[in-house]
DNA sequence: ACTTCTTTGAGACTCAATCTCAATAGAGGG
DNA sequence: CCCTCTATTGAGATTGAGTCTCAAAGAAGT
């Protein structure tokens, strides 16, 4: 399968074992392009007859995670959700805080006067959090 | 005291008593623009005394940031980090990953463009979260 | 001082995430 | 194909920030 080579070639790198239950996790966070968290993903396993247990998949996605396959959102409610992130490019979110939505933008003045930004006070950006939460204007939206 | 008619103020807005914890976490948070987690400033206090349960600390805090005088700080590491907010103007953070500094920024563009995105995309932004994570160029920081 | 209603504190509880450790299973060698 | 050597897995215990409970203490008005 088309997932298959990417992880192989992951684990080879960090010296960790092909598994079964490692290419379940793979496979289920790309089966979707949703921001889910690990419980969503671990039942959505668990659904489809898949067992791999809750520590398994927390410590699939950390792989994940720390190889760029996979990317981790910290919206402040107290749990992670993740995202595929292959061939994807960046981008930052917006939540509604009325229906919860997510929706993704990319700005790349915005990107820009960040380097800027960080240049001016003497830093070196690694990675960046850029959230807007508001309300949308959709008619479905509650509070409408 | 300076401190106790801003905070008379809300209390009696939200119909909330006036007591002598709340005050003291209310002055211990007052005392310094670090920013600190519940856990420091309910060590802080004890350290001067002032014995104030962990639960009067948190509840405390929920009030003060509904009102604006605290800002909570959400840096992705599992707690909350508060800072005074009164006559204090808007900024975000950058944090070092070396040395866990925390600096403030503020640029006037980036917050035009971000209000721009929203529009765009049909959002009304109540709130954001920008926070760049990086390395600092500061000598006595580590990894240097 | 009396009454009413809120607040407090100690500790139980929650919930996401991590850790433990015995049992299981890759992966290479013979 | 089996064996050995390790890494991995799973069930459940544990952690840690934060919240909840409820009896006792304390505001604030009368």
């Amino acid at each position: 399968m088309h997932n298959t080579d990417k992880l192989k070639q992951i684990l080879h790198k960090e010296n960790l074992r092909y598994t079964q239950q490692r290419q379940e996790v793979w496979d289920e966070i790309c089966s979707t392009n949703e921001h889910r968290d690990a419980e969503d993903i671990y039942n959505s396993l668990r659904k489809r007859q898949t067992n791999v247990s809750r520590a398994t998949v927390y410590r699939t996605i950390d792989v994940l995670v720390k190889n760029n396959l996979v990317r981790r959102l910290d919206l402040g409610d107290g749990r992670s959700r993740f995202e595929n992130k292959m061939g994807i490019a960046h981008h930052d979110h917006i939540v509604c805080l009325d229906c919860r939505k997510i929706v993704e933008f990319m700005n790349e003045e915005i990107e820009e006067m960040q380097e800027q930004v960080a240049k001016e006070m003497g830093f070196e950006i690694v990675r960046h959090v850029h959230q807007l939460f508001g309300h949308c204007l959709d008619e479905r939206c509650p509070n409408k």
